[in-house]
DNA sequence: AAAAAAC
């Protein structure tokens, strides 16, 4: 087998990796590193956490310590498509690097560009960036990107799915024409696949066998609840997320939970911490030295759960992770493979739950035929007792009958509390009105059967799933109380604060 | 039902 003292790199780096502990490379290292050392340019198509970043890092510090940066001109170029993963692109020249003099200044969002242009005006060897950022760079002319010898896109197929790529094709025009070029993607769709063909010139391809998502590695679970009524599925999954956690115990060392969006996981992480979880959220409206400090703090230990969008779904190394919490079924079947994909790493065992609900299971079914096997249905925690709390009235609640708004002489968030309150009367009215008198909701009723049916019928069954809430035996009126949600801004916006609000208290 | 990235 290859050992890193096989390959041709600069006794500097070897000692380096040999500090860091490394003594054979991974398969895409000891494919990618020779062709790359002679100045081929390399096609590697490999998946996050397989030693992607080390297989172009290490033979371009080879290559760049002999010669000298000049002021402007940077003589490398690393891309990026999130800041964290350029900030971890960054800390690994760092670790590669120590024994050399070579220089390198990292341009990212979020930060100020006082501190990255004087970088860049004495002359750096690696410039790492994220385009948006380089690009605001170039425009400032603060940059020239002529002197690049070495461009590296990573991430190649997020990059498509984020937009970046026109930005990448101009980048690539602003590089000379007889640079090398080692780019790296998952997957090789029709639009990366053009790229390559027009910017890499007889690339060698490295491809590393995508990675087992049913990894023996991790035990995956879904955990299936039916909340009573759809304003209380939130909190229902907040209490379900507790229970599993409580009922993980000690194994549960630290966990990544996955949020499908920024205000649920901004919800999610200020519920653990009220019920003194110690979690700390990340997505990409928080400011960039929280990120990173979160993300630290993440990774020394002092915050046991990260609540985070998909920002930190792929790319991040983050290491031994015992725990992934779907909170939500992510709509984007990839995502799922790559979430999980975040415990179980370097052959530790990992646990992945998703807890799902009816309305998720478009997206399971999604992510079933994307694996090719079922996830396995795992059991509700002992100490899951779901609250249902009375109806809350809805702002189209009193929007139609007799009382106007009008003239009350309240602000409309004022009135909508109060209001909830006085409403309550009207909603069980609503419950003893006969059938005769049809009403939209009651619509909703068989459709819910010929799901759960429908479902029982793909799954192999109903398994005597243990009975949720108040299971099957929900009143009428709870399952008639369902609205669609009003779609005026400020509704919403009342929605969803009464939502945060109660994140604290449930 | 979305997230990410530029000011």
């Amino acid at each position: 087998m290859t050992k890193f003292s096989d390959l041709k790199l600069d006794p500097k780096v070897l000692s380096a990796v040999a500090d860091a502990g490394y003594e054979t490379p991974t398969p895409i290292q000891a494919g990618a590193i020779p062709p790359a050392l002679e100045g081929r340019d390399v096609l590697g198509i490999a998946q996050t956490g397989t030693g992607k970043t080390a297989s172009f890092t290490l033979p371009m510090i080879t290559l760049l310590s002999k010669g000298r940066a000049r002021a402007r001109m940077p003589r490398s170029l690393v891309l990026a498509p999130t800041r964290e993963l350029a900030a971890q692109v960054a800390e690994n020249f760092d670790v590669y690097a120590k024994n050399t003099k070579l220089t390198k200044a990292l341009l990212i969002g979020g930060v100020s560009f006082g501190e990255q242009d004087k970088l860049i005006d004495r002359g750096v060897d690696v410039l790492i960036a994220t385009p948006g950022r380089l690009l605001d760079h170039f425009e400032r002319g603060k940059l020239l990107l002529t002197g690049v010898q070495i461009m590296v896109v990573d991430e190649a197929d997020r990059m498509l799915d984020m937009g970046f790529i026109p930005d990448i094709e101009r980048i690539f025009q602003l590089t000379p024409f007889t640079r090398q070029t080692l780019f790296f993607s998952a997957t090789m769709a029709p639009e990366i696949e053009r790229i390559t063909n027009t910017f890499l010139h007889t690339p060698v391809k490295v491809e590393v066998a995508r990675q087992a998502t049913t990894s023996e590695t991790i035990e995956q679970k879904l955990i299936e609840i039916t909340p009573a009524r759809r304003d209380t599925a939130a909190k229902n999954k907040r209490e379900l997320l507790r229970a599993l956690i409580r009922s993980e115990g000690e194994a549960c060392t630290n966990a990544i939970i996955f949020c499908n969006r920024k205000t649920e996981v901004d919800i999610v992480a200020k519920s653990l911490k009220a019920h003194d979880f110690n979690a700390s959220p990340i997505h990409g409206d928080l400011d960039q030295s929280q990120r990173m400090r979160t993300l630290d703090g993440f990774r020394d230990g002092s915050v046991r759960f990260l609540v985070a969008s998909d920002v930190a779904a792929r790319g991040l190394d983050i290491p031994a992770v015992s725990h992934v919490f779907n909170f939500d079924v992510p709509s984007h079947a990839e995502d799922y493979v790559h979430r999980i994909g975040r415990t179980g790493r370097a052959g530790r065992k990992g646990r992945a739950f998703t807890i799902a609900t009816p309305a998720d299971e478009k997206y399971l079914a999604a992510i079933e035929s994307l694996v090719k096997a079922p996830i396995p249905r795992g059991e509700i925690p002992e100490g899951f007792a779901p609250s249902v709390s009375a109806p809350r009235a809805r702002a189209s609640d009193d929007a139609k009958p007799a009382r106007s708004r009008s003239g009350r002489g309240r602000s409309r968030s004022d009135s909508a509390k109060t209001e909830a309150a006085v409403a309550e009367t009207p909603v069980v009215e609503a419950v003893e009105t006969p059938r005769a008198e049809p009403r939209r909701e009651d619509r909703r009723e068989p459709r819910r059967d010929d799901r759960r049916s429908d479902r029982g019928g793909d799954r192999g069954g109903d398994r005597g799933a243990p009975v949720v809430g108040m299971g099957d035996h929900v009143p009428d009126f709870l399952l008639r109380s369902f609205r669609p949600r009003a779609s005026t801004a400020s509704a919403a916006k009342t929605t969803r604060t009464a939502v945060a609000d109660s994140a604290t208290d449930d």
